[in-house]
This record gives C-alpha cells, sequence and structure tokens, in this order.
DNA sequence: ACTCTTTTGTGTGTTGCCGCACATATAATT
DNA sequence: AATTATATGTGCGGCAACACACAAAAGAGT
C-alpha cells in the first residue's frame, strides 16, 4: 500500500511519529491536512473546540488575553506536541486564545475522534499525557520567567523556543507581535534584540529575525530553556532542540 | 457497616467526595491518613514520586527554586484536589517542589495504587484529568499575573486562593514565606500588606494575617483570581470560592 | 515617482520593585 | 527581667520597564 502525502504529513510531528506503528495505522485516516497563515485563530478563548491540531511545520502560540487587551503568552507548541489538550483533559475549552505565530501545515483530527481514540487507554494515551505535562513544565516555567527575568534574558527563551520548531533560522515577526507574546512593549523587545544584535547572536531586519549564534543565545538566555528542553527530552524521548543539530 | 474516621476524613476532600459511592468504596481502603506542619516538604524538584496525596485541611504550595536560590509559587493545592498529577500523567516527577504552605491533614495513596486505579479510565481518571486541566489554568493565570499585575493585587489574588482553601479567616504567615511564595521583596509583601491593611481588607500582626472583608479583596485583586475561580467551578462543579458561604 | 502604511529607532520623564541598611516591635528562652 | 531570635517597619539610591511622543526607515500600492 501506498504512503499517501497525507501520512507523510502528519509524520512530520514528532508526537505521532513517535506512536507504534499499529496505532498510527489505525488513526492516520482520521487526519486531515490544514494550512495556515501568519496570525489565524484556532481557537479563542472560551470556545467549543472542534478539532485538535497536530502541527507539521505551523507553530501554535497559547495567548492569553486580558480584559484590557493585554495579553501574555503562556505556551507554544509546534511539531513537538498538539494542540487542544483541553479536549481529553475533559475541559472543551480553555480560558486562552491558539493563534498562529508561524504560518504553515497542521492535521487536525475531529473533537468526537480523539476523544474516541484517548479512552482506548493505549500508546496514544499515554503519549498525550506525556505531551501536556510537557506542557504544563513551560507554562509552569513561562510564569517563574516572568516573574524572576529580563526582557532580554526572555527574548532569547522565547527565540529559543520557536527556532526549535522551526526548519528555518529566519522567523517571520515583528517586534510588535513578539512583545504581545512576552506581554511588554513594543520598545522593549527593539532593545533588546538590538543588545543581542550588538553581541552578533541575531539578525534584526524589519519583521524577520535570524538566528545566528544559537549556542551564544543559549547562553544568554535564562536557565528557563535548559529546564523546559530537558523535560521534553525526559518525558518525549528524544527532543526538540536544534543545539546539536 | 460504621464508616471509619479514615473515611471521614478522605471525604473532606472534594474531589474524592465529588466521586461515585461504587468509585469511592472501591479505593478508600488505599487511602492512609497523614499529617504535616508547615514548612514541610512533600517532593523536591525531580524527586521519584511514592504517594499522591488529597489534602483535607493542609494547604500545598507547587513551588519553583531556581539555581541561585529565587523561588516563585507556580500553584496551590488544598482540599480541591490532589498533588502529584505528574504520576498519571507518566512523568514521575515535576520540576518544582511541593511544600506545605498551611500545616493540617490530608490522605495519601501509593503512586502504583493511583496508577492502577487510574488506568481503569472511569469516573476516577476523569475527575484526575478535569483537575490538573484546573490546575494549568491556574498556574497559566499565575504566568499572566506575573506579568501584568502590580503585588498587591496579586497579593489579593493569593490570599483569596489561600482562603478559600482554609476553614479559618486567619493564615499562618509571615510577609517573608509570602514573599517566597509571590518572588519578591519581603519588604515589598510588608508594604502591599499595609495597603490592604488601611483599606480594612485584612489585618496583617506577626505571623498571621486575617481577612476582614472578603468582598473587598476580590474587588481590589486582578481578574485573575476569578478566571481561575471560575475555571474551577466549570470544571469541578461547585468551586470552593468562599465568596457566598 | 509618489503617497501611504508598517516597522523600527530614539528621547524624556515616571513608576514599581529591587537591594541594602538599620530601627523597632513582638514573641520565645533563660 | 534580661537576652535572643524572629518579624515587621522605614528610608534611600538604583534600575528595569513603562507611557507617551515623535522621527526615521523600509515596503506596498497607485
Amino acid at each position: 500500500m501506498p504512503v499517501s502525502a497525507n501520512t507523510n504529513n502528519a509524520l512530520r510531528n514528532y508526537l505521532l511519529a513517535a506512536l507504534p506503528a499499529a496505532d498510527f495505522a489505525r488513526i492516520e485516516s482520521k487526519f486531515e491536512p490544514v494550512s495556515f497563515k501568519l496570525g489565524e485563530v484556532l481557537y479563542e478563548s472560551g470556545d467549543k473546540m472542534d478539532y485538535v491540531y497536530f502541527p507539521t511545520t505551523a507553530i501554535v502560540s497559547m495567548l492569553y488575553v486580558m480584559e484590557n487587551g493585554a495579553t501574555a503568552e503562556i505556551g507554544v507548541i509546534g511539531n513537538d506536541g498538539i494542540v487542544g489538550v483541553s479536549l481529553f483533559m475533559g475541559g472543551d475549552s480553555t480560558t486562552s486564545r491558539a493563534i498562529i505565530q508561524s504560518a504553515g501545515e497542521a492535521v487536525r483530527m475531529k473533537a468526537k475522534d480523539l476523544k474516541c481514540e484517548f479512552s482506548l487507554g493505549g500508546a496514544f494515551q499515554t503519549m498525550l499525557l506525556r505531551f501536556t505535562q510537557a506542557l504544563m513544565t513551560q507554562i509552569s516555567q513561562t510564569a517563574v520567567c516572568n516573574r524572576l527575568h529580563t526582557v532580554e534574558q526572555q527574548l532569547c527563551r522565547w527565540l529559543l523556543l520557536s527556532h526549535d520548531r522551526l526548519d528555518s533560522d529566519t522567523l517571520v515577526m515583528t517586534h510588535d507581535l513578539i512583545s504581545n507574546m512576552l506581554g511588554v512593549r513594543r520598545e522593549g523587545i527593539t532593545l533588546a534584540a538590538q543588545k543581542l544584535a550588538k553581541k552578533k547572536l541575531i539578525k534584526s531586519v524589519r519583521g524577520t529575525i535570524t538566528v545566528i549564534d544559537r549556542r551564544g543565545l543559549e547562553e544568554a538566555s535564562c536557565e528557563c530553556y535548559a529546564v523546559v528542553n530537558g523535560e521534553y527530552n525526559r518525558l518525549l524521548g528524544r527532543g526538540i532542540s536544534r543545539t546539536f543539530g
């Protein structure tokens, strides 16, 4: 039987790729490819979720929106995970918005199908739960980082998390958008980016940021990145850090 | 058959109390009562967990400890939940420390028993997963709050979360301990507490803080408390807010 | 070429919290 | 009652990030 383009696509997602062949074979028919542009919203806060998404090349940001419009990112999900954990956790909705941070592809699966598969309790369930714990670690570390670290350190962490989930070294992203993610002023990002550029770690030109010295970025970052990355490795097998890639 | 003291104790935990009688009956023999003093550590970061804990009167704080010794709380768990979600999530450990924030009682259950029960996939599993999602909301909101709100607002939120999980209106807690939780200076808490005392919302005297005007505290708090509380209500049925209690 | 929009750069004053130092007050100990 | 330990109150200089204002640069559309 020929491997469909669909299948190839789905396997770019690490969670799916790590599934035992038998499990993957059972559910692959439920996948449907989808393509997203920068800024598209997958779920709004409180929305009932009809699908879950397994990003393959897209990156999704979990963004909290305050009553006064201020925003702050609580986590980022790429081809390392699944968007919509609340579905199998039993909530059917979250208090945050899921928004495309980097344009690209994903495969989606109907809520009903996912719940059905989850309830079988096999390798798929195990994997989803482990990913959820890794995500919790990321959210926790975001909380800590927000409290204790400078904007420059946080920008490093954020760039590394994004870089890990990208094929390219160049992020299509304005300072303004990053400032919304980190919950700081746009000028703060401009300043921090300038400092990092001066240290030859990145190059920042109108709408794009290019990672030049990844190792240097890791050194300039707070310990938060390493902690999160370590947990992803521990919980999900080989992680997605590009440090040695 | 007489109801044991053990059983009565366990039912003070909302998660357990909300279990269908049949499920509770099956697992109650696995419970073992434990008593904790302020500051006792249930798990250290990275520890393999041998037990999970269902607090009945104790309150547990999930505290992240940085390399340099700085600390920040990422969530608080009382008789509304379970301490040790990583066990059934598949990680067996967390990157945070679980420490007693308010002395009291809990019932504990062996890791193996919990995993066994979880894998049955019934009401118990559903409940544990729903609680985990509520906890994720709390952690997320902590991240947002750390980024966007003042120490005074955060102190309100923190006092409310603690108050909800307490029978009394008086918390046994020094400014210094609170500052470790919120990840700020001790003096910052002293100042914030003074402001709240001036507004007649609390009374702060050497080692204890007493809630005087709960409704006023809610108004002085940021929206974060209400959001978290709303999710606990939604996910776990009646929540534990004492607003109308 | 021209305008218009978006993105980035820069300056000024303000604020909230930090770090440190030290004074005072309230228990606990003897 | 005196001593010690713990907890809280207060002042001062410093800094990171804020709010606001506006200039400069880079693309996009006509």
